[in-house]
DNA sequence: TATACTGTATATAATGATATGAACACTATA
DNA sequence: TATAGTGTTCATATCATTATATACAGTATA
């Protein structure tokens, strides 16, 4: 199976980070299914022009997320996502991705109720832009 | 006047970033009033063990954030909070914060009124620390 | 104007993150 | 069991970030 994956070089994002953000965008839109094989570390290299350790840390990194599984000499597969453990994993990542950017923005000298007002607008204004789609 | 700013080899974030949030800190918290002068970079760096630069750093990005204003041979000064065109530059900073947050909380997974569940969770739960206090 | 303070700029070292190739270990199967 | 496919580990190179010392430039004042 061969990904509909385009990295470039000359992104401030490193290569590995794209690739998982690209992978993780595919799962979680059902473009791949549970128990699904990816490609291999080597023929996706082969593929983008990168290295294997690049595609093994964006495998890696996925797999600690519980997006993926991989089985040594076998290959690498996409995980259930009904999983409650990974569904766990998960929500606690997002739950500490708002912790610090909460946490910051009080050094900036707001108040809990004035990040939530603004909070509050970025929703509005994305799922504003969802509904214009 | 001396800060009452500690920083830690140990920790993992850079020495110049623990400069920057703790005086955000103060300044916000209404410890250092509007014209106060900061040590010099000199004498801070001194203080804390460090170079020049990791201090003048410091000074450098809280001058670009609009909280102080450096002049050559004068020294560095707390800046008022009221001007709009920087509490506008705080609130820029604070939104594209959250907004970044969201987008990559929504490559998990969740779709936006999911996230907007957890976000608000997170604000609970800190306010319930805060209250506590 | 000499001096002793300010901040500024340049060149450089040290560290950590990113990316690499080559050798290693496991699995399936001809 | 030989081979060709998987993932894994190790040593290393490259690059950006962090931190440094030193020389430079502006300001106040004795």
């Amino acid at each position: 199976m061969k990904l509909p994956i385009v990295v470039s070089d000359d992104s401030k994002e490193p290569i590995y980070y794209q690739i998982e953000l690209q992978i993780k965008t595919l799962i979680v839109s059902g473009q791949l299914q549970a128990g699904t094989a990816l490609p291999s570390i080597r023929a996706l290299s082969h593929d983008l022009s990168c290295s294997v350790i690049t595609t093994r840390r964006a495998y890696q990194d996925l797999e600690n997320n519980g997006f993926i599984e991989t089985v040594q000499g076998k290959g690498t597969f996409i995980k259930a996502l009904e999983s409650n453990a990974q569904m766990q994993i998960r929500e606690e990542v997002v739950y500490s991705t708002f912790k610090k950017a909460i946490e910051e923005s009080k050094l900036m000298g707001y108040s809990l109720k004035q990040l939530r007002e603004i909070s509050d607008k970025v929703f509005d204004d994305l799922a504003k832009g969802e509904n214009q789609e």
